[in-house]
DNA sequence: AGGGTGACGGGCC
DNA sequence: GGGCCCGCCACCC
C-alpha cells in the first residue's frame, strides 16, 4: 500500500490490544485505547471497532464502556449480538450492566467479588 | 478549509 | 443516580 494511513497504525494496535482481552472478561474503551499506547483516546478506539473489516476474529463484543454498558442503542441489533457474545462466555449482566469490578479486564489488585 | 460527529470518559453540579 | 460540558482526534462532508 503506497499510501498508508497513519490512523490504520492505530487501529492495528487497537485491534491487538483487543484480542488480548481473556474469553469472559471486558474491557472498557479507555482501557483499550491505552493498552495500545493511546491514552486519552477511547474515541478513537471505538472508532476502530467501527471499522472492523466484516468477519474479523477480533472480540470486539468484550469492548463496554466505563459504565459496564454497551454502546449500541438499547435493544438495536447489534446490541443483542453484542450482549448475546458476552453471556455466552458466561458474562452476567445486571440491570443492563456488566459489573467491571468482576468481569473487567483490568480491574484492581484485590478483587473481593471474585470468588 | 472548517464545522459536525462519534461503539468515550472524567469532572462537576 | 443523571445530565451537562469539555477534551480528545480521525473522519466525513
Amino acid at each position: 500500500m503506497t499510501h498508508a494511513r497513519k490512523a490504520n497504525e492505530a487501529y492495528a494496535r487497537i485491534w491487538a490490544a483487543v484480542r488480548r482481552i481473556p474469553k469472559g472478561r471486558v474491557a472498557t474503551y479507555g482501557q483499550v485505547a491505552a493498552a495500545a499506547g493511546l491514552a486519552k483516546q477511547p474515541r478513537l478506539a471505538g472508532y476502530a471497532l467501527h471499522n472492523l473489516p466484516r468477519g474479523s476474529s477480533v472480540p470486539w463484543h468484550r469492548v463496554i464502556n466505563a459504565q459496564g454498558r454497551l454502546s449500541f442503542p438499547p435493544r438495536s441489533v447489534p446490541w443483542r449480538e453484542q450482549r448475546r457474545r458476552l453471556e455466552s462466555e458466561g458474562v452476567v449482566f445486571l440491570g443492563g450492566r456488566v459489573n467491571l469490578a468482576r468481569y473487567g479486564w483490568q480491574r484492581s489488585r484485590e478483587s473481593p467479588l471474585l470468588d
